[in-house]
DNA sequence: CAGTGAGCGAGCTTCCGCTTGACTT
């Protein structure tokens, strides 16, 4: 039964839950996030008019806005998108969109999403705040003007087709380059350690030397033994001490307080360390959670909603986890009060809760057999944090024993767990909490040296950053939000700036000469503290203290002169400037002065041909070099046209060409992707698609196929074992290689016409340009597997994928490429 | 599944934030 009022909110699983909530009079529909933007193939922005945005609405969006068109029909509508910045600007393009009035109060917010606050919620509806979608438009224009301007700037200037940078990428990317450049500059720093066992009464412990006149053995930094002489010297005067005394026992409680329920950054962060997962992993399994698993009394969302940088927590669930914590775990371990945790962090908007269990009653192990492997990880990883969260600190004894004597000061810590706490729940941290146990020392008792060891180590470099301790410096910076962390990452991977090393980020060059460049000719850009004079300015329009656009301009006109200042590249038929151009085949750089002036160059530069140090056996007057072709390298002569002498450098099998004996068989890659084998003598025609096993053949003498049935390799013998070709009469193929190789495809190409009739089957060249059709990730892998001819299991790997998932990808992607790149060559055919 | 190599090209790649899509060889 339709509802009288239509209530709009960004996520369909939200959508239901308060559907349920409200119940009769109200339908609730999702907008599914932004449902208006920039165009994406142009600038958008008049930035002659005040930067008068452009907004249309997004591709994917227009059956979204059809629908809730038809539902306000009508009807009386509310705007309950998610009480920020952006849900703000979201509500503004709804309403726009539908017509409706936007003076008239018809925008709500909800903070809980529970029964009590949502009813309440609607009564009472407020006018769209304007400042508020004003700051957003400033901050899209600004992303927008920044990024596309910026990024064509870098193709240029590297040759090389769509590379990108951005307020956020690019710092993000300057991070991991400084890190790099640090370790690379980092040199090792020698010091040592004195362990000694010491004999005290009748027990027996080990302390480290802490102090020697005085003066300690490191303070921050610096170290005061640095080489094995000092070492020797100093466990020589050790040894000399008459007389060692226990001069101080000293006890301490430590208590450790849990940490706050999950946010995006902190949950991926714990993803990271205790799961190895990366962030867009983590990211997809919380959304499964957050989406609904099927129970056996229906689709429950398990957990709260998974983008959010706040720590706050609903009433509800805090009087629930409540009576979970002492059946769990014991009264024991439930506070008095409730912990209270504030979420105090550059540019938070809370507009959602605590990323936590939507029900803390619902434990892991209730769940289990619902879930999936890596739900259940997830599930029980928030379930823990957030149970933990509202439990008592853990404590420990610690307690520090000196030793002294002859001016040496020896020290032993140990630590035993008191109460376990909040620990019982959340587990211990590996290395941290380790346990010590000391025997029981009296203070003023005589203590006897036994032994005195002494170890050298040296100081490491500062690790490199993982997806969580980057993600973690750029939430401190204020950089990104929940929604852009993982992406952040992976664009700046599909551009090649990044690679993996198991959960290391290492910048490639590309990446670091990104960051040379952009330091350069656009400091203004990368620095650190940009995003947070932008959010300062953008707080102030929020404020209704400054003009959106005149913002902009503060952030622009800098920008524009550095822009300015870039040299131009010019054209050297006609000397007007170069421009970066798009064809169906890619961009490619092109002169201004089209159609007068057709001088056009290739992006991408060629990659040099090397000189051998040899002249060419076959005109004997050129020099050979070594180029770089489609399939892989080869030597060829320079006075190619003129001379055409090649010579194959494809890795050989070491096994000499069965048929001439004069070449040698080696491996090639067809345009498949797959090996096949062939004699790299020019005027020998052998080919096989199955490597040569060592064997002869005891018939012919040929070598054995290195199959699993085996076989000869060679056509005219008896045991020739050729799969696609065996059904043919030996005979026949006997004749001539050639004469078979010509056949064998134009039989095929008879029974499937509708592949092969367009002429060769497409290449990962072809096929590429075509990358835009299929969604981001399966692009990824399909490059991957295509182009960097990863495994299926390498990239499922690297991905944090199933292999399934991996291969179903890769298939969906090259289909469609395939139809995409289809499409293109009729089009130009037909032309 | 198969012996290559240039250079063409003139439109649609690039940003940051919101959110979930799913048309057959």
């Amino acid at each position: 039964m339709p509802g009288s009022t239509l209530v709009i909110v960004e996520s369909p699983a939200k959508a239901k839950s308060i559907a349920k909530m409200l119940g009769q009079g109200f339908e609730v529909r999702a907008s599914k996030g932004h449902v208006a933007d920039l165009p994406e193939r142009d600038l958008g922005v008049d930035v002659e008019a005040d930067f008068a945005p452009q907004y249309e609405i997004k591709k994917d969006k227009k059956p979204v806005v059809d629908e809730l068109k038809r539902a306000a029909r009508g009807k009386k509508v509310l705007i309950a998108t998610d009480p920020d910045r952006e849900g703000e600007a979201i509500g503004w393009h709804v309403a726009r969109l539908l017509e409706l009035d936007q003076s008239a109060p018809l925008r709500v917010e909800f903070h809980e999403i529970t029964p009590k606050v949502v009813r309440e919620a609607v009564t009472r509806p407020r006018p769209i705040d304007q400042s508020l979608v004003d700051a957003q438009q400033a901050r899209r224009v600004l992303d927008r003007l920044v990024g596309y301007k910026l990024s064509p700037v870098l193709s240029m200037e590297f040759r090389r087709r769509a590379l990108s940078a951005g307020r956020v990428q690019s710092v993000a990317l300057r991070l991991l380059v400084e890190r790099e450049q640090e370790i690379e500059a980092f040199v090792p720093q020698e010091y040592w350690t004195l362990e000694a066992d010491f004999h005290s009464e009748a027990s027996r412990f080990k302390a480290l030397l802490y102090a020697v006149d005085g003066e300690r053995l490191q303070t921050n930094g610096t170290f005061l033994v640095t080489n094995e002489a000092q070492a020797q010297s100093l466990a020589q005067r050790a040894r000399r001490v008459s007389r060692y005394t226990i001069s101080k026992i000293e006890r301490k409680e430590r208590r450790r307080s849990p940490a706050p329920p999950f946010t995006t950054s902190t949950l991926q962060q714990a993803a990271s360390g205790r799961l190895g997962w990366t962030a867009s992993r983590t990211m997809r399994v919380a959304q499964r959670l957050y989406e609904g698993v099927d129970l056996p009394e229906g689709t429950v969302g398990l957990i709260t909603y998974m983008r959010t940088d706040s720590v706050r927590v609903s009433q509800e669930a805090l009087s629930e986890v409540r009576k979970v914590i002492p059946k769990e775990f014991g009264a024991a371990y439930l506070p008095e009060r409730p912990n209270f945790y504030a979420t105090k962090k550059a540019g938070a908007q809370d507009a959602h809760e605590a990323i936590r269990p939507t029900y803390p009653s619902r434990t892991p192990s209730s769940l289990r057999a619902h879930l999936s492997d890596e739900e259940y990880r997830l599930y029980e990883l928030i379930w823990r944090r957030f149970v933990a969260s509202q439990m008592v600190p853990a404590i420990f004894d610690q307690t520090t024993v000196t030793v002294e004597g002859g001016g040496l000061n020896f020290r032993a810590v140990g630590s035993v767990l008191k109460f376990e706490g909040f620990l019982k729940a959340w587990g211990r941290e590996e290395g941290e909490d380790a346990e010590n146990i000391l025997p029981a020392l009296r203070e003023g008792a005589e203590a006897r040296l036994l032994e005195l060891a002494s170890e050298q180590h040296f100081t490491e470099p500062p690790p490199r950053y993982t997806d969580a301790s980057l993600i973690k410096t750029l939430e401190e910076m204020g950089i990104g939000r929940p929604s852009t962390y993982a992406p952040t990452l992976e664009t700046l991977e599909k551009r090649a700036y990044l690679e993996r090393q198991g959960k290391s980020l290492r910048p490639t060059q590309l990446g670091r000469d990104v960051v040379g460049y952009l330091l350069k000719a656009f400091p203004g850009v990368v620095a650190y503290e940009f995003t947070a004079r932008m959010e300062e300015r953008l707080d102030a329009v929020e404020d209704g203290k400054a003009e959106w656009p005149k913002v902009v301009r503060e952030f622009y006109e800098p920008f524009l002169e550095e822009f300015a200042r870039v040299p131009q590249k010019t054209c050297p038929k006609c000397g007007r400037p170069m421009e970066l151009k798009v064809s169906r085949f890619g961009q490619f750089l092109g002169c201004t002065g089209y159609p007068e002036c057709k001088y056009t160059e290739p992006l991408v530069q060629k990659r040099e041909a090397e000189p051998i140090g040899e002249t060419c056996p076959k005109c004997g007057k050129h020099e050979l070099v070594r180029k770089h072709g489609r399939y892989g390298s080869f030597i060829a002569c320079t006075g190619y046209p003129g001379c055409d002498y090649t010579r194959d450098e494809s890795p050989s099998t070491g096994v000499e060409c069965p048929k001439c004996h004069a070449g040698e068989v080696v491996q090639k890659i067809s345009k498949r992707g797959k090996p096949y084998y062939r004699c790299n003598n020019k005027s020998c025609d052998f080919l096989v698609f199955d490597a040569l096993a060592d064997t002869l053949c005891s018939v012919c003498g040929w070598n054995e196929l290195k199959r699993k049935r085996g076989g000869c390799a060679n056509p005219s013998c008896e045991r020739y074992a050729y799969p696609d070709l065996g059904r043919k009469k030996p005979a026949r193929s006997a004749a001539r290689g050639k004469g078979k190789a010509a056949k064998a495809p134009t039989k095929k190409a008879a029974s499937k016409p509708r592949g092969k009739a367009a002429g060769k089957p497409a290449t990962w060249a072809d096929l590429e340009p075509f990358l835009s059709a299929v969604s981001i990730q399966d692009a990824e892998i399909a490059r991957c597997i295509e182009d960097r001819k990863q495994s299926v299991v390498e990239v499922a790997r690297s991905l944090g994928l199933s292999e399934a998932e991996v291969q179903a990808a890769h298939k969906r992607a090259m289909f469609k490429l395939r139809m995409a790149y289809g499409r293109a060559r009729k089009e130009t055919v037909s032309a």
